[in-house]
RNA sequence: GCGGGCAUGGCGGAAUUGGCAGACGCACUAGACUUAGGAUCUAGCGCCUCGUGCGUGGGGGUUCAAGUCCCUCUGCCCGCACCA
């Protein structure tokens, strides 16, 4: 039976004494010191906490209590994101209203927090689905529809059958829901609209500065999608209308052969014949029908249709038949695309199937391979003037020309969408305009905010808005002419409630405002901001763009809210699967900290694990790191056995090799938990207590105030990763509550210079020794101890030598022939 | 299809960024203590044909020196996916 020295008892000890000493307040006079540490809050689930919540919580938790002992005043607060679909499903099934099912988990996980020890100041939590905090969210929304960044419009939007509401791009993976899973299809609606597109430049620009993983940055990047290229205008024949087309290779301006419209683009009813009319009409049903998965699928074979119209080439005068189909996207660009297929493989295969002409403009300028579609850029051939020009000239060149007849522009478009922010749910944000009859949209008065969300509501799903049954809440009177009028029936995206969040941590008690300016542009922007990698597209993006918005309205002063970002890794179950219900691979957090206490587990994650890459569970590190704390725990209770014990005052060999250890291990931890380098930082904490247990075994007259102060480093490097045993022992030795009150121990360089080096001896680049050389040897005389020692001698006997090569403190490589 | 990342002992994972591969831990082996050991302590532990041998997914290259840089192939993971 293992003797536990640690257990859960003490984790309680520690918390309630921590609690009653007000030991991780936040003291806002510290301002100039302060450290804002973040993770990302959690969504209130019915379940306990998983896992995934300690990971994400534990280790940063030990980083900002390093952070506190060196000094920073670090606000760390925590709170809920708890608006959402998944309350309101279960209340679907169950019958408990979400609200109540809501704050029920809360309490629950809030506790669960608390058990886990980390220093979330609780003073200034947030809870999104609260009128105190939604009041804010509906107030950032109508600030951002005052300037011109919120606006309504129709639209084919996702629509999921399941859930009964409209998606985000975002939300929408591999054609399916996010959420449920369900094919998405696609529906003409009105719904609200955010103007991320407004900040693609700057969102893009910005990415740059941050200190972020390189792979989201990436994602957004991609995201975002810049592309340069040109609108040029098109005529159509014998008709008194035109369209742009959007394009990135003006330079096969003489290649099209053909244009192509989006089914959806609105030209399409005013230019089709009435010969084709018939068809067009069947396709354009088609393409509406069709399923994201159906649409999306590279396998499927182009379709479209001819709409009889035909519109002129704006260079040669050509005509050209407009076809609509459905490979061409109503959402991006102009919504219409001129075709060359000669030069473009989508449009090579349509014309391909649909016998249209194809017509090559670009040749290789090297001579290599250029069969059609030749998609690189070239030579230009066939294209009147442009004749001979390279593809990279041409497609300046040409969009410049046609400049002047002001029929074509230099363009950017980004894959980018607006963000589409209106929801047919019942548990999330009412969305604070009011719709007159008379006066059309009016935004609720800021004073007359919040637009609280009802309690008794029929919220089965059916595609309709739950709040539209609502008579109570749907009837109100225009602000404006004071007559009858309906308020809006749909909730705000929970992605708008997580875009800001962060700004109210720091007061999230201002009933007068979101959070007063001047104190916010001092506790921002976050330092350290630690989350899932699945936010790198959605929540990431739109809080960026928030507080993009919100600066240039004159409420913030900076520019980026997150300065640095962690992403934790995805532990797996013990089979190395994601954990899952249905794999029966869950692995429990609540029985392992029963058994273990607090500690152990998140040491564990910390040390059995690369922090950003996660893995899969395995039960025997647990044990290890059990072990580990017994090991200490020992340490202590031998350290007060000998501690009145004669011994020495003299710093000799023994002390020294100790205290380069102590050094150390003291740079080490200092430098890679720095960097979230957990598990090397326990490993070198491992390391010191193996070399004190070295020296208390091999040592016969030790000098135990010596000793004694490098377990006092030792307590003091483990606190923040074990910080109820570690205080326990602290306690234990006799020292003065609270190790987290002690000061981070600092490294001496002198310390861990040693007076001779073990270095290696290659011949030929191969490993043939070691030898001892004084850490100071010039070059010169490390060569001549090198060649002096009697193995190294047989290597090189006999044979000549053509160089060598030191390198101080590494090795030496011979060169022999 | 395009873009990015990863591949190191039986296992989790380290390697001052081109300089002694395998830190630390698990598992395993041996010994000590012991009534007992699934506790603790000490030691060993990449592989083999045991050599001046081989070895960081396979093959090639640059270099005095390659896990690290370059080319190529294979496998896994992630992002985007008709974005003109």
């Amino acid at each position: 039976m293992i003797v536990m020295p640690y257990s859960p008892d003490i984790d309680r000890k520690w918390q309630k004494k921590w609690e009653e000493t007000k030991l991780y307040k936040f003291n806002p006079e510290n301002v100039d010191k302060k450290l804002y540490v973040l993770e990302m809050f959690s969504y209130p689930s019915g379940a306990k906490l998983h896992v995934g919540h300690w990971y994400n919580y534990g280790p940063s938790d030990s980083w900002a209590r390093m952070k506190k002992m060196q000094g920073y005043e670090v606000f760390q607060p925590m709170g809920f994101d708890a608006f959402g679909l998944p309350a309101e499903n279960y209340a679907i099934k169950t019958g408990i209203h979400p609200q109540d099912s809501t704050m029920k988990n809360i309490e629950t996980m809030e506790r669960q927090l608390r058990e886990m020890g980390a220093m979330f100041d609780w003073d200034y939590e947030v809870i999104t689905c609260l009128p105190e905090y939604y009041k804010w969210t509906q107030w950032v929304f109508l600030q951002l529809y005052k300037a011109g960044l919120a606006y309504r419009k129709e639209a084919p939007v996702n629509w999921c059958p399941s859930c009964n509401t409209v998606l985000a791009n975002e939300q929408v993976q591999d054609g399916r829901c996010e959420r449920c899973g369900t094919e998405v299809t696609k529906k003409n609606l009105t719904q609200w609209f955010l103007k991320i597109t407004d900040y693609a430049e700057e969102l893009l620009n910005n990415i740059d500065e941050l200190d972020w993983p390189e792979k989201t940055k990436k994602i957004q990047t991609n995201w975002i999608g810049r592309s340069e290229g040109a609108e040029i205008e098109f005529k159509v024949y014998g008709k008194d209308l035109s369209f742009r087309v959007f394009t990135t290779r003006a330079d096969t301006l003489y290649g099209v052969t053909y244009v192509v419209l989006a089914p959806e683009n609105e030209l399409v009813d005013k230019i089709t014949t009435d010969g084709q009319r018939k068809y067009v009409e069947e396709y354009k049903e088609f393409a509406k029908k069709q399923s994201e998965i159906e649409r999306l699928s590279t396998t499927k074979e182009k379709t479209g249709v001819f709409t009889g119209a035909y519109a002129v080439h704006p260079l040669t005068g050509e005509r050209l038949p407009i076809w609509i189909a459905d490979y061409v996207l109503a959402t991006y660009g102009t919504g219409c695309v001129m075709a060359v297929p000669a030069h473009d493989e989508r449009d090579y295969e349509f014309a391909s199937k649909f016998n249209l002409p194809i017509k090559r403009v670009v040749k290789s300028s090297n001579g290599e391979d250029d069969v059609l579609p030749y998609t690189e850029y070239g030579v230009l051939v066939d294209s009147a003037e442009f004749t001979g020009m390279k593809s990279e000239d041409a497609r300046i060149k040409i969009v410049e020309r046609l400049k002047e007849e002001g029929k074509a522009e230099i363009k950017v478009n980004y894959r980018l969408r607006d963000w589409l922010v209106s929801r047919q749910r019942y548990w999330g944000a009412p969305i604070p305009v009011i719709h007159c009859e008379k006066c059309g949209i009016v935004p609720v008065p800021e004073e007359d905010l919040p637009v609280r969300l009802p309690y008794n509501v029929e919220f089965a799903p059916d595609g309709e808005s739950p709040l539209k049954k609502s008579e109570e809440f749907m009837h109100t009177t225009c602000p404006n002419c004071g007559g009858p009028a309906l308020r809006d029936p749909d909730t705000l995206d929970t992605f708008v409630c997580s875009s800001w969040y962060y700004l109210r941590y720091p007061d999230n008690k201002n009933s007068e405002k979101p959070f007063d300016t001047e104190w916010i542009n001092k506790m921002l922007p976050v330092d350290k901001y630690i989350g899932g990698a699945e936010h790198a597209a959605m929540h990431l993006l739109y809080a960026r763009f928030i507080t993009k918005a919100l600066r240039d309205l004159g409420y913030l002063k900076f520019d980026e809210p997150f300065k640095s970002l962690i992403h934790q890794g995805t532990i797996l179950g013990p089979d190395g699967n994601k954990m899952s219900k249905s794999k029966g691979n869950v692995v429990s957090p609540d029985d392992y900290i029963s058994v273990y206490g607090s500690d152990v587990f998140r040491l564990y994650l910390m040390f059995g694990f690369a922090y950003t890459e996660g893995g899969p569970w395995n039960d025997d590190g647990i044990k290890a790191v059990s072990r580990f704390l017994s090991r200490i725990e020992r340490l202590i209770e031998r350290i007060s056995e000998i501690r009145t014990s004669q011994g020495k005052d003299e710093i000799d060999r023994d002390e020294k090799e100790l205290n380069f250890t102590r050094h150390y291990t003291i740079k080490s931890v200092t430098e890679d938990a720095e960097k979230f380098q957990f598990n090397t930082s326990i490993s070198r904490l491992m390391e010191l207590v193996n070399a004190l247990y070295k020296y208390d075994n091999d040592v016969k007259v030790k000098n135990i105030k010596f000793m004694e102060d490098v377990v006092a480093d030792m307590l003091r490097l483990m606190a923040p990763f074990a910080p109820h045993f570690t205080e326990e022992m602290w306690e234990k030795m006799g020292y003065e509550y609270s190790i987290f009150n002690q000061s981070w121990p600092k490294w001496d360089e002198s310390a861990l210079v040693k007076d001779v080096v073990e270095i290696g001896v290659q011949i030929n680049g191969k490993l043939r020794g070691r030898v001892e050389v004084p850490s100071n040897a010039e070059d010169k005389e490390i060569e001549r101890i090198t060649l002096e020692d009697e193995k190294i001698k047989e290597y090189v006997e006999g044979k000549e030598i053509k160089k060598i090569i030191v390198i101080r403190g590494r090795l030496v490589n011979i060169v022999v022939k």
